[in-house]
DNA sequence: ATAGTTTTTGCATAAATATTCAAAAAATAT
DNA sequence: ATATTTTTTGAATATTTATGCAAAAACTAT
């Protein structure tokens, strides 16, 4: 029993140490993660990095610059937001309609929580609530004039 | 001119489509959404999946029974915070008992709450409640066994 | 201790994904 | 219209990632 927690230890230190590498660095390639993991004194090969990843259940994200990299899921906002929430919106959005002071977007199902949060982190200029169903969100502004413009906006947001 | 957004309404179309696909399908692979595509009239390769799901910056994750599959992005958080709870808990927690069926945790001062916080949304099995001071978490649980048993798996959590 | 079980791992390779390159289509300018 | 530029795409392929399998390590029970 005198070596009772060696490996396990060894393994919880290694995908500590990743969560970290891939939070300092951008890493691309689970090679490069290998190759990190490698410097830091991990004996490990690309195999077991790509069953840690499942593990942790990362998540390899399109980058700027045609690049990939590796981040914690739901982490990846920080990079990117706008294009990346835009890029959610143009893609779920179904219709969008101004009724008094409210706007009403309807999307394709269950994609209504997830384009409440591109507009409140969008932060477009006005908005005084975002709440969200399965497949409607509505936005409420101060008037249906304002209303009216910030329809126009998130058309043209969504192309 | 008389061609003019045929090309562009196509792509824009497919984008769509494969956010629905894999909105309401579990779709493991780019060659499977391929097929989708297909099979909907879109003609297609997984080459030119391979862009979209860039340009759409999908995600691929890990899902249950060994399997992945693709998401959209921002959807799966719970699980990030899984992996900053578990941080919360390494580097706050100081000791851990089992007294009766209570398990009781010291940690530094003020980190109570937060690995309060962290334990009950880490959702570890047979919680039946937790109350949290300043330096000091009480875990309530079923009876003594399970307490014994909670605190060791809280040590092995936090090393 | 020893035997039996489970977990972890590397190797080799299968499977999946990204990209280069060239061609075609589309958009834009003249 | 025609010419020019930009975008999109597929085929082939390079690169990257996942996994079957066997061996070793760790854990468990006796």
């Amino acid at each position: 029993m005198q070596e009772k927690e060696c490996l396990k230890n060894s393994k919880k230190q290694r995908l500590n140490t990743i969560v970290r590498i891939i939070s300092e660095n951008s890493v691309e390639t689970q090679g490069q993660l290998t190759k990190y993991l490698i410097s830091e004194g991990f004996d490990v090969t690309q195999a077991t990095v790509s069953r840690d990843i499942k593990e942790l259940r990362l998540i390899k994200i399109a980058d700027r610059g045609d690049k990939y990299r590796y981040a914690l899921p739901g982490k990846e906002s920080n990079v990117d937001i706008r294009t990346r929430y835009t890029a959610v919106l143009t893609h779920a959005v179904i219709t969008i309609q101004n009724a008094s002071n409210l706007v009403v977007v309807k999307t394709i199902p269950g994609s209504a929580q997830g384009c409440a949060m591109a507009i409140e982190t969008l932060d477009f200029d006005r908005v005084v609530g975002v709440i969200a169903g399965d497949d409607t969100v509505f936005i409420a502004m101060n008037n249906e004039k304002e209303a009216a413009a910030f329809a126009k906006t998130l058309m043209e947001c969504v192309n």
